[in-house]
DNA sequence: TTACAGCTTGACAATGGTTTTCGTTTTCTA
DNA sequence: TAGAAAACGAAAACCATTGTCAAGCTGTAA
């Protein structure tokens, strides 16, 4: 698994031991497209037979962000995480469909150095649209969390 | 005290009854440039002797971000407030100072709806800079709390 | 291999922002 | 006013995240 090698060895470099666990960690992240969330990597690890505490997930991710291999992001509150490329980039998240494109490093004209974008994506931005026209304002990225939504509501 | 009178309007308009408690809130977020936390807004109100629940604050909260008057925003994974023109805009978050800038809205050339940018606004991004030279991953706008941050830890 | 220091792990408790519950109060409409 | 519906407040519940601490693991010098 040449892949998981390199991981390896950017976790190295960032000065982080490339425990057990903390593999198992950037496997689980590495196997979704989209970021999700320390509790579901939990149960994953759980699920594939992987005994692993909570609390070890939450710090393997602390770890991972700060060595630079995986990004956080917050949706309706909850942390999710994504691995992500070493070179200066950005973020675009879709708040609909949680997708996430890296964009190359951009600081505006203004000055403003971005660094993540939230908004709806192309795809998601049509039947939005037809919804409610245009006008109404939509949920913002950081509305506080609805504890009692199901899977994953959609507004 | 005619620019309460228009959110007043505005409230009545969106089918938000503007109770006295209500307008409270919105009067406090009003005074404030910057957004702020609902916990700031019940001190604020106690101080100025209007008594008056967390509870309610965070109610009338929702009830004006769902009214489209007040924005949400979320800052190392608590919830900030702010008002907000009624012209569709989006917002440039300044992740070290906490400053907002309303932006016309855009769509971008791939489609991206945008609708909040987080980021490091141009006065911010030079001592930034200078401390570590462009290269190492800085925090994410939805890196996980750190709960026992005093009054407002940078990093 | 052994010893040891320091890092990592996991169970559990604590923290703190937010929501729910439920009885009371206020507001609106007739 | 009266009655209905909405809003309110205190307290409890909720839940993602972090702190604590003892036990296990890892790297390294001897």
């Amino acid at each position: 698994m040449p892949e998981l090698l390199r991981w390896h060895a950017r976790l190295g470099g960032a000065g982080v031991r490339a425990t057990r666990k903390r593999v198992l960690v950037l496997e689980a992240l590495l196997a979704e497209a989209r970021p999700i969330t320390a509790r579901q990597v939990h149960a994953e690890l759980l699920q594939r037979g992987e005994p692993i505490g909570l609390t070890t997930v939450y710090r393997a991710m602390s770890s991972l962000v700060d060595a630079g291999l995986v990004h956080a992001f917050n949706q309706d509150g909850e942390a999710t995480y994504r691995v992500c490329g070493p070179a200066r980039h950005h973020h675009l998240i879709c708040r609909a469909c949680g997708l996430v494109l890296e964009q190359a490093a951009e600081r505006r004209p203004d000055g403003f150095e971005v660094e993540a974008v939230y908004g709806v994506c192309a795809a998601c931005v049509r039947p939005a649209l037809s919804e409610q026209d245009f006008d109404a304002p939509r949920d913002q990225p950081g509305r506080p969390r609805k504890r009692n939504a199901g899977a994953d509501e959609r507004d």
